[in-house]
DNA sequence: CTGAAAGCGCTAACAG
DNA sequence: CTGTTAGCGCTTTCAG
């Protein structure tokens, strides 16, 4: 089936005037005549017309649409992005086209791909946990198409960025998690390639030397897709269960609730007397059994600063080379 | 910035040939001669060429696009039905575009209309709880545009619809919690305009009248956002406490959670000894502290199969006039 | 087997 | 103030 939509045509044919004095009139153009406008606007108006966007598009070479690309959508955190994002892009007339990568490198780059050759004006996009190679991206930026990237940053990138102060949230977590009287603090993490994970590594690891206590690497646990299958936590679980740890620190948000999945299923954890702190953006953990005590990130809030920083390079007249990536704070909320 | 692709164009320059044989090659139509789609294709690999899709909807009018409308992607049970229409339309090559209402009619609308000027090819929708006139879905559909609805259905619309049996899962989470021993049994539920709102409370009372229960209108508490907005169900859950019930059925995830919230902070609830059922698809409903039975909706699959009756509908050669709709089952997830 | 030309719906010089 | 024309990138008759 097809679904025709009435075009400039069918005004102009109607009305006994040319297309192009109908776009303008619908254009609000200075040189079409109140009257015509008028004429042109009452039966646009009747008719419902809608402009066709895609003509459009290929004609201004401009979408007015952005894409943004995350993990999984089922995720608070990016979800929550999303919404940041849309409350911007729904202000400035700017469609969002969002896409998953599912923690695959190879699903982001067919999603760039797909994205870029779609149209979408800019991207947004936080790297999946598998991704090591991007130089398709620095060749699009080279190429003059606009990239901002939020919280898994490329370590070289000459564009914007907007991240959470993860150093200070682990660091913040870690301490907490000694005052409450702990030493032996494992740290349940994703994969070595995120910029998130390296980050929070340092901060976990300089609350541990500002506590005189020894950092000890198998006491690390890394997770390649960051809790996306659970045998992989189960797995790490395992083997720190072998060590023996009596506080852990927890860098996300699938990770935290794989955690208390594994413990749980194990009658392990939730029995004994495991303190809990990490990264996550549920509103839901307050309900959680298990005391969590939460590393919450400001995701509309960088939702809507990557999308704000986006569309000033998209709509920028001349090339943008100096680039500042945002540091936000992130709040440590404990629940007793 | 303007960011540049190539085009069939450079291609055609390059190789000395014309845009039309360019064009024929990628497309490996039988007219062209092996040797030259050979090194056409080898150049436009060399080049990295990506057709521009903007040119071929205009020119073929259609988009290869499919719009979703939800109410909030933060939520258990829509992400889940995303990821189900993502794993069918990405194998089909169709291109997702995602809307959020967040309960808003106004905003539904707004969305609905921005999808199909943008040259969408077809619409999932899953209706608002604030939405009652849907005349303008109507009429689009008279116009042959493809729909189908989901999850949240409307009354009288001659188009293909999926849902689970509401109401049996109603009757079972009800019948479940009577046979815990429970007789005042309450019923926190949305907005009173949506399909699932009469389909659960329809199973609801189903339930009692079988065990000789007296439906009691008192104990039925609507909440016109669902959950949205807490101070909604505070008040729905104040009047229930004045009323008394010894155990409730929770029609939605944000209402349960919002329920759980609610009582935890006025220490109602988890202290006392109310039994909760509630339709919710969280994946961590076994971590709350509080017991919850779990209708649970096989989400993904929904979405897959609103998905391949919408890409049946749009590339029908003739207009469909026989719809069904499908009816999935709910699972109970009891966690004793 | 290949090319020229028209056209999808819209915008924007350029003329008048 | 309005119309003519060309063109965005691609597909597709129609000719050769």
């Amino acid at each position: 089936m097809k679904f025709e939509n009435y075009t400039i045509k069918d005004i102009a044919k109607a009305l006994n005037l040319s297309t192009s004095t109908i776009s303008r009139a619908l254009r609000d153009s200075y040189e079409i005549s109140p009257e015509t406008k008028k004429v042109v606007l009452e039966y646009a108006e009747k008719i419902n017309y809608r402009a066709n966007p895609i003509a459009r598009s290929l004609k201004e070479r401009r979408s007015h649409s952005i894409g943004i690309i995350v993990s999984e959508i089922a995720n608070n955190f990016f979800s929550q992005v999303i919404n940041g994002v849309e409350s911007i892009a729904y202000d400035k007339n700017f469609q969002i086209i969002i896409s998953q990568t599912h923690e695959s490198s190879e699903r982001e780059r067919l999603n760039v791909e797909y994205l870029t050759s779609r149209g979408i004006d800019g991207l947004l996009i936080a790297l999946s946990s598998e991704t090591e190679d991007i130089s398709y991206l620095h060749q699009l930026k080279e190429r003059g198409f606009p990239i901002v990237f939020f919280d898994r940053i490329p370590k070289q990138f000459n564009t914007y960025k907007v991240v959470v102060n993860n150093q200070q949230g682990a660091y913040d977590a870690t301490q907490h998690l000694i005052k409450l009287g702990n030493k032996k603090i494992a740290h349940l993490t994703s994969s070595k390639s995120l910029s998130i994970t390296r980050d929070r590594l340092e901060g976990y690891k300089k609350a541990l030397l500002a506590n005189h206590i020894d950092f000890a690497p198998n006491l690390v646990k890394y997770s390649q897709y960051g809790g996306l299958h659970l045998d992989e936590i189960e797995k790490a679980i395992e083997e720190l269960i072998q060590i023996g740890f009596d506080a852990i620190f927890i860098s996300g948000d699938k990770l935290t609730t794989g955690y208390l999945h594994v413990t749980k299923k194990r009658n392990f954890g939730a029995a004994s007397n495991i303190a809990i702190a990490g990264f996550t953006n549920s509103n839901v953990v307050e309900l959680f059994s298990s005391k969590v005590t939460a590393i919450r990130q400001p995701a509309f809030e960088m939702g809507k600063i990557a999308t704000e920083l986006l569309i000033k390079l998209i709509e920028a007249k001349y090339p943008i080379t100096e680039f500042e990536t945002r540091v936000l704070p992130t709040e440590l909320i404990t629940n007793d």
